[in-house]
DNA sequence: GTATCATTTTACCATACATCGAAATGACGA
DNA sequence: TCGTCATTTCGATGTATGGTAAAATGATAC
């Protein structure tokens, strides 16, 4: 009770996996499409993934290379639901949220299969930078 | 906003400060009757209501020696109000909300002078073992 | 003022966790 | 059957966090 409270809660207390709710929010997405999103290595967003699986948050579908997650539809657990509500009427004004959905546009203006292949540089140039780890600075 | 959001999200995210919530939803408790029904440090139990409090889900108010905590009644941020409302709805029947609330009834019926002075032995022999750090095994 | 006492802060330890690169898995196509 | 490729698991690393004891704080009572 009080311990699958304590892991939905801990799910949702973490911007990644609550960037990866909201960009759920519009439907289901594969692996490399989040994965180009976020800009995060392949390995931490299915880590983020599965946890937020067993936070009974996500539900799972594959078709074919490619496994699409998308947000729970049934109550696998009795806190689910309310967290999910939490979160879906949360942030919808919040700056990371709007940027994801702006970079979550191109993506879906991509096919799966080039996305996967070339990852985020297959989205053109006016997204390099975004949500990138700042690590050089850019010079004004 | 995000930022924000993580925090009250990771205040809620851990056994001992949903406890506290709980504790506070039938009205404010000093630090020591707080400290008396969790069965935890003083120093950790005023960590976790400084968390709380930082989080926006609580407030304080000192009468003299002792400093008093309640739920937040104004929303001191956009996402405390939702959250202490998904705790307030959560959690009713579970165990450990049920077994503190008999302590916190016993608490109640001691002075704070007396409970402060002389901690958890001032509820008398029936809670001595309750939510300790299971030790030395009780032998059947 | 000074002693007392509830609470908070500090210093520290052990554990948990976000992140990554590299290796393993498992589905698909040739 | 074998290679390819998306995803997951493994191993490692740095950081964050829950817990405590001991010292600091700050209000009360004398």
């Amino acid at each position: 009770m009080l311990e699958t409270f304590e892991t939905v809660a801990k799910a949702v207390a973490d911007p990644s996996r609550v960037r990866i709710l909201k960009l759920l929010e519009s439907g289901e997405l594969c692996v490399c499409q989040i994965t180009a999103v976020l800009n995060l290595a392949p390995a931490t967003v299915s880590k983020h993934l599965a946890g937020l699986k067993t936070a009974g948050l996500l539900q799972q579908r594959r078709d074919g290379k490619w496994v699409y997650y998308r947000l729970a539809e049934r109550a696998l657990n009795s806190y689910a639901p309310s967290f999910l509500a939490l979160v879906g009427s949360a942030l919808g004004d919040d700056p990371t949220t709007a940027e994801d959905r702006r970079v979550l546009a191109m993506v879906n203006a991509v096919p799966v299969q080039l996305l996967c292949d070339q990852g985020r540089s297959a989205l053109g140039p006016n997204v390099q930078a975004a949500n990138a780890t700042p690590c050089c600075g850019e010079s004004p």
